[in-house]
DNA sequence: TTAGGGTTAG
């Protein structure tokens, strides 16, 4: 069908420019469905639907508002799309984590005979990104060179970038064709660079091409900052912080993230209430750092401070600080988070979803975790993997196979993690047999060939089982070199079944790997105890002194509506304790009227 | 091109 041209009246040319105008000042998160879907209309009765500016205006509002399907749709109407609007179709793809729809679109380009520009392979290659798939970047980067591309700066510098971002296997390629690029570098190759060696941790190297870089930018000392501050070198970064010519959000943010990481608090919260311009994600950055180290009124009182000041949490936010949550188990805020997504009505995303699914289940929400994923619009692979996991960690062994089988049914294929998740369900529902099974047919049946983390998993389960020698012989037959993960599930083995020779063996391999850990003495100490070899829980003790290793006291964690309340061996600063410990040795004479032999610890 | 981002064994 041909579409007639539309009539050049001056009333179509100022309607033109008008939605022209209103698309691009879309606001990126606020734009309503209905809203877009009216200048959609409106797009169509003036016959501008075919409209090279308009078009790809209209694809790319629908793109940031998460409605790709009509972003496709629109595309569709278009007859002829030139090679603007393939590029706006790829980046809206890529944008929206579609990578393998942004390369049909990219296949489907060339059937056409359409040629790509300069733009069409830097936004294909951050497509490459979401695969992290190092031979995907080298491919496009052959295609370049065969097709005698002209190589302007910016296919180099996305080359540059995602070579890094495939890391250590990928740095190489980066470097050769950042040092091709000769006198045809800019800025952005360099702190492209730079960063890209910051990824692979090779420090040195970056600081060298930033003393020899020509000119820097505020990116390249933020780039550099970041570095050290991942490292943990904190005293280095701040150093280079106060010398900054200038300093924006994103180094303050930067310095924010090195603190937060290396457990300081305090210094964060001083640099925090310093910074002169504050945006979402350092607010983010502080809150999700509280949350994760479980200092639930501080992280609560500054989500509530930010939520007054006027700011709406993102995506990156929303899920930033469910996952801190879910990493401390701290609901009240995980709780406080969803409400005011349902309240504000946020758009919520699958990933959103899975954040809140993975929160509820990690801090023991089963039943609101399910409702979450039972109420899902669209599932992916991780929110089956996050609610198959969560069924299992809380020992609800069968109802997680069940789910596995439901969502292959579904038509889902299990990746790596789904069959931690099945493992670890099958180890905690006591199906031994069934996991062996699983762990043997895995790579047969679903492609997906055992890691050390199925190791980890079916050693547990084998362990669990009372099969001490045949899980032994695992890891000394296993091809992987055995972690402190496995030869830790091995010596919980030991002390459950009271196999002291084994113990002692493994607990030389877990002394090599991480001596500084007394949790290990302690484990070997106690299998001695059980067995009534108290002279060799003196020699443990005397070992455990003389290299100098304490075992911290245990401590747990309670959390009420003000906040979370720590608890240790004989600690009386709880302002309850009186209560708290009359009501504990009650509750300790009352099980052992009722039959409880207490399993003591030494 | 720089800061925060879901699922992974003891």
């Amino acid at each position: 069908m041909q579409v007639p041209a539309p009539i050049r009246t001056p009333a179509w040319v100022s309607t033109r420019r008008l939605l022209e105008q209103k698309l691009s000042d879309l606001p990126k998160h606020s734009t309503t469905f209905n809203q877009l879907n009216q200048l959609h209309a409106l797009i169509y009765k003036h016959n501008l639907h075919q409209d090279p500016f308009i078009m790809p205006k209209l694809i790319t509002a629908y793109s940031l508002c998460r409605q790709m399907s009509n972003a496709v749709k629109s595309f569709r109407q278009v007859q002829q799309p030139n090679v603007h609007l393939y590029n706006t179709m790829i980046r809206a793809n890529v944008f929206n984590s579609l990578y393998v729809d942004a390369f049909d679109v990219f296949f489907h380009m060339q059937r056409c005979g359409v040629y790509a520009d300069n733009f069409t392979y830097p936004f294909l290659l951050k497509g490459c990104c979401g695969f992290n798939d190092y031979v995907l970047v080298k491919m496009i980067h052959c295609h370049v060179v065969k097709l005698g591309f002209c190589l302007d700066v910016y296919v180099p510098n996305a080359l540059i970038d995602s070579y890094s971002r495939c890391g250590v296997v990928g740095v190489g390629d980066a470097k050769r064709v950042f040092e091709g690029m000769g006198e045809g570098r800019d800025v952005v190759s360099w702190n492209t660079m730079i960063g890209g060696l910051v990824k692979v941790n090779r420090l040195s190297e970056a600081r060298g091409l930033f003393d020899e870089m020509p000119v820097s930018d505020m990116v390249s000392w933020n780039t550099i900052l970041d570095g050290y501050a991942k490292a943990g070198e904190l005293n280095d970064a701040f150093e280079l912080f106060e010398r900054m010519p200038e300093r924006n959000v994103v180094s303050w943010s930067t310095m924010l993230t090195g603190y937060c990481k290396s457990g300081d608090m305090d210094m964060t919260r001083m640099l925090f209430d310093k910074m002169p311009v504050k945006n979402m994600v350092s607010w983010t950055i502080i809150i999700a750092g509280y949350a994760a180290k479980g200092l639930a009124k501080e992280a609560v009182d500054l989500y509530e401070r930010m939520e007054e000041e006027g700011y709406r949490p993102d995506d990156g936010a929303i899920i930033s600080i469910l996952a801190a949550c879910a990493e401390s188990g701290l609901l009240w805020l995980g709780k406080r988070v969803h409400q005011s997504i349902k309240r504000n009505g946020y758009y919520c995303s699958t990933l959103i979803e899975n954040a809140l699914v993975d929160m509820y289940a990690k801090c023991g929400s089963l039943n609101k975790a399910l409702s979450i994923f039972n109420g899902m619009g669209k599932k992916d692979l991780v929110s089956w993997n996050a609610m198959i996991h969560g069924l299992a960690m809380h020992g609800h062994g069968s109802e997680a196979l069940e789910l596995f089988a439901e969502m292959k049914e579904e038509g889902f294929t299990p990746d790596k993690v789904t069959f931690v998740g099945v493992l670890c369900a099958c180890t905690h529902g006591g199906y031994i047999d069934e996991g062996i099974q699983f762990f043997y047919t895995m790579e047969r049946d679903y492609g997906v060939p055992p890691e050390i983390e199925h190791y980890g998993c079916v050693i547990d389960l084998l362990g669990r089982g009372g099969r001490l020698q045949e899980a032994f012989r695992l890891v000394r037959t296993m091809p992987v070199e055995p972690n402190v993960i496995i030869w830790g599930a091995l010596l919980g083995a030991c002390r459950l079944y009271n196999a002291v020779e084994l113990a002692q063996e493994v607990l030389e391999h877990l002394v090599k790997l991480e001596p500084e850990n007394a949790g290990n003495y302690s484990m070997l100490s106690n299998i001695y105890a059980a067995t009534g070899n108290w002279a060799s829980v003196a020699d443990v003790r005397l070992r455990m002194k003389n290299t100098g290793s304490e075992k911290p006291s245990g401590a747990s964690l309670i959390e009420l509506d003000d906040g979370v309340h720590e608890f240790t061996v004989k600690n009386t600063v709880h302002p309850a304790s009186d209560k708290i410990y009359h009501m504990v040795d009650g509750l300790s004479d009352h099980i052992k009227k009722v039959g409880y032999i207490p399993d003591v610890i030494y």
